[in-house]
DNA sequence: TTGAAAGCGCTAACAG
DNA sequence: CTGTTAGCGCTTTCAA
């Protein structure tokens, strides 16, 4: 910077207020700058602004799974939600393992990222606020009890409820749930299941699994062998669940929808794929990126106020894993 | 800093040879400084750290699409290859647009990361060059001449190879290949395709899409509506496409693969699954992100040579897509 | 507009 | 082992 002030015959500062373009600057003086800069190959060390004015321009976003493409259409709202505001993404997986999601978060605040979202955050919102030290945080597809943390996410009892319905509509009464291990903090669409089957008179079933594919098809297999009264109906707690429980369903020569009929959760890409048709409760997963990002970046500016939460509504997605129809 | 130091009764150089866990820190001393830096709730800033130590045990990684679960699999392998060096990973995501890479690797460089690995880069070497300015890198799924850059990936043209050795040896003569556009620099495929084609004297049938599940469904429905010759197997650039190929079919009653045969490549999770059950060269992605963190720790490190590049070998994965007994 | 000076919060020798 | 002295490369007053 220096042999560049140099060589353009300017000061210091004026290269600084050059190279973050300053209107402040005579044009004549910001060409030779800008003309010195490329001539000595210059481009400024974000690190020493970065430490200089406390700002970072980054925010630091922890997914819980890059398998699982939900995330990848979060991820593409984020950065549509974020376009054009000068911010820049640094992403970290947190693999639903609290010890490195919290290793992540700490990790961002060190570098002083301007904020923090979580898609995916399976921990405590004390350990979570202790890592945060104060630092900006909006969390999606969770409502988190924590200050100046907002939370971005989809009804998920709601969409519980909805798939319930769905399937009472249709005439099941033996309706399965595949939640994801209980120690999760992801409960409310299985609070919304059993609601909504108490509400019918059903009685709830309920399966653990973890929230992949594989686990899914294992954990089925399981249920299928162990000779317990088959469901008509299986609703997951997401679309890779259903997924791995449909494969399971196939290989034991089941019928999809004709011996049991299947609702996923989330409405990822595949679902829509008319070789798998699953019925799914969509939780505009994209939307949910941009909303988060809107709120970031006011919370940012500092015209946020005091932690909010804003909830969509789910809707539901027909396809042919609950009605041939479809 | 400078409060820790002072409560803990030693000099701020103390504080940070405890806060980097050196060893020549006696014991007592170092849980003074530990627990005075608890008690004032201290961290240090990564920022200035990184600043005056001129190391950021950062690496900067690229990937072409987050939508593609292949990259997932190279995340996996990359983490796990640099497990316990005590790096860190930063995201960005390309998109297949140069200038958005380009613009993502100029802010890796800036940020003076310790090293870049680039999934899916689409640009040419003299851009990444002078983007780099010296930053050590690794490209995967690509060989790029230029130095200083170690190439990481499989061998492409041999995978076109398997797949129309594969298909042939099925009794397929009308073989067609749907690769991606053509501007994209990822041709080793297609052309393993060609050669193998021209060695069986056979005539090939080219059609372009781009990388995507619906660019290949797209593609599909225009070719089969166009009335040309129906090819009565389709090898695919990737999974992606020929999943989208295989909806497109479906969704015009052909049979798969009685009617058209597919194959695709990459192997990603859901070819494998009972659902899709998609024949599919693997190129071993996981095992690729593996190798280029390994590649980059030995570059970083200083252990490297001039530029190498890592080739594997691919291998063809049989389902129900291109044979029915599978 | 421009320039000089004083840091940002830490690390890196080196002497003790 | 410990403390001192310089910076890292930029931003920021503030006065000119």
């Amino acid at each position: 910077m220096e042999d560049v002030a140099r060589e353009a015959g300017v000061s210091r500062a004026l290269v600084s207020l050059v190279m973050r373009d300053s209107p402040k600057v005579s044009p004549a003086k910001r060409t030779a700058v800008l003309e010195s800069a490329a001539a000595l190959g210059y481009s400024p060390n974000r690190l020493a602004s970065r430490l200089a004015s406390h700002r970072t321009h980054t925010l630091g976003v922890l997914f819980l799974d890059l398998h699982n493409s939900v995330f990848a259409d979060i991820y593409d709202g984020l950065s549509a939600g974020l376009a054009g505001s000068g911010n820049q993404v640094m992403v970290a997986v947190g693999s639903a393992d609290p010890r490195t999601e919290i290793e992540a978060v700490r990790s961002f605040v060190d570098l002083r990222v301007d904020g923090v979202i979580l898609a995916g955050y399976t921990g405590t919102s004390e350990d979570l606020a202790a890592a945060l030290r104060g630092t900006p945080c909006v969390v999606i597809t969770r409502e988190l009890e924590a200050d100046g943390v907002d939370s971005v996410l989809t009804d998920d009892f709601r969409s519980g409820v909805l798939a319930v319905e769905h399937l009472v509509g249709l005439g099941h009464r033996r309706i399965a749930h595949v939640d994801i291990s209980d120690w999760l903090p992801y409960t409310a669409r299985r609070e919304g299941y059993l609601h909504a089957m108490k509400e019918h008179g059903l009685a709830p079933q309920l399966v653990h699994s973890d929230m992949t594919e594989r686990g899914g098809r294992a954990v089925m297999e399981q249920f299928l062998d162990s000779g317990a009264e088959r469901p008509t109906a299986i609703f997951t707690h997401n679309d890779l669940t259903a997924i791995g429980v449909m494969e399971a369903l196939t290989a034991r020569r089941l019928s999809i929808p004709g011996d049991v009929a299947i609702v996923g959760c989330d409405n990822i890409e595949f679902a829509a794929s008319p070789l798998i048709g699953l019925t799914s409760i969509y939780q505009h997963a994209r939307e949910l990126g941009q909303v988060a990002a809107r709120a970031m970046l006011d919370r940012i500016a500092g015209t946020a106020g005091p932690a909010t939460t804003r909830k969509l509504e789910p809707a539901l997605m027909v396809r042919r894993s609950s009605d041939p129809a479809a």
